[in-house]
DNA sequence: ATGCAATTGTTGACAAGTCAACAAGAAAGG
DNA sequence: CCTTTCTTGTTGACTTGTCAACAATTGCAT
């Protein structure tokens, strides 16, 4: 079989690159001029709080870009840091900030949903699959680059 | 049908961002430093080569981006400025160029490979065809984002 | 031809990410 | 307890992208 392994990468940049542009585009119409949405749409799954480190995680960035962005986010009213306790806050939506991730999440969720809208119960859940075997594939090749370098 | 937006969003950006971390760390192996494998493996895909402007549609950067970078990789000499005529240079990869793109992309490619090998040619042609529909939804979205304001 | 407009590539200023180094808890073991 | 170790968050230096301004080329229309 011959691989469309060019083609496949192609549209998943393509995908994910237009779905940050869309958010960015809307967190800009709301106001705010930023990379923001990408962590405010994070923060909207996490409906009790998450802690930076997370944050991390669920975002793919370094600690130094959460810790940065966080700050802003803070400051301009749209998360919270409870800071209950320990020192190592919990991360929560502010009622502003909610309101915002929503709004900003709309559309891109609109263009995902119509692209899956034209296949059956059970196609759809054949692709999901094959991204999540394929997501998978890529995560443990990624992570093991360190640990050997069997070339 | 509830929207698997947030999953899909998740997956996507795990998927792109792992292929990118996967051709970084294949091309730093090779002794290149640097973020240049995306416009290699773009390369590798124009056989006749292209233009500068056009590589810049292909990678989805900006001109900026493209200009430095390809001024980066002729230096090191990957990549060919046959500025034959016009002043718009053809960009083609040169011989080592092309073996460095192919030994980039072999990870990240055998892992997309593998995700899809459980799939039956059918099924195959199903999930591709929902990614295909989805870039296009996103594509029209994030372009039409200028000339209306429908808000 | 010639002059205007659109395209292309380059450069500078800025945005936002990574990496490395560090500081301040937390956690674990004696 | 107390100390050693791990985790977490912050900061500085640097990378790589975008955006805006510009220069040069090309293409068209007269």
């Amino acid at each position: 079989m011959i691989s469309r392994y060019e083609q496949f990468a192609a549209l998943i940049s393509g995908i994910e690159r237009g779905i940050q542009r869309i958010e960015r585009d809307e967190m800009e119409k709301l106001g705010y001029k930023g990379a923001y949405a990408q962590y405010l749409a994070a923060l909207r799954r996490c409906e009790g709080g998450v802690t930076a480190a997370r944050l991390c995680e669920i975002c793919d960035r370094d600690k130094a870009a959460v810790s940065r962005m966080v700050g802003e986010l803070e400051q301009k009213g749209l998360v919270n840091r409870e800071s209950g306790a320990s020192y190592r806050a919990c991360l929560t939506l502010t009622e502003k900030g909610r309101t915002v991730a929503e709004l900003v999440c709309r559309k891109a969720q609109a263009a995902v949903d119509a692209g899956g809208a034209g296949l059956t119960e059970e196609e759809r859940r054949i692709y999901f699959t094959a991204l999540e075997r394929i997501a998978g594939n890529i995560e443990s090749i990624s992570r093991e680059g360190l640990p050997d370098n069997e070339e």
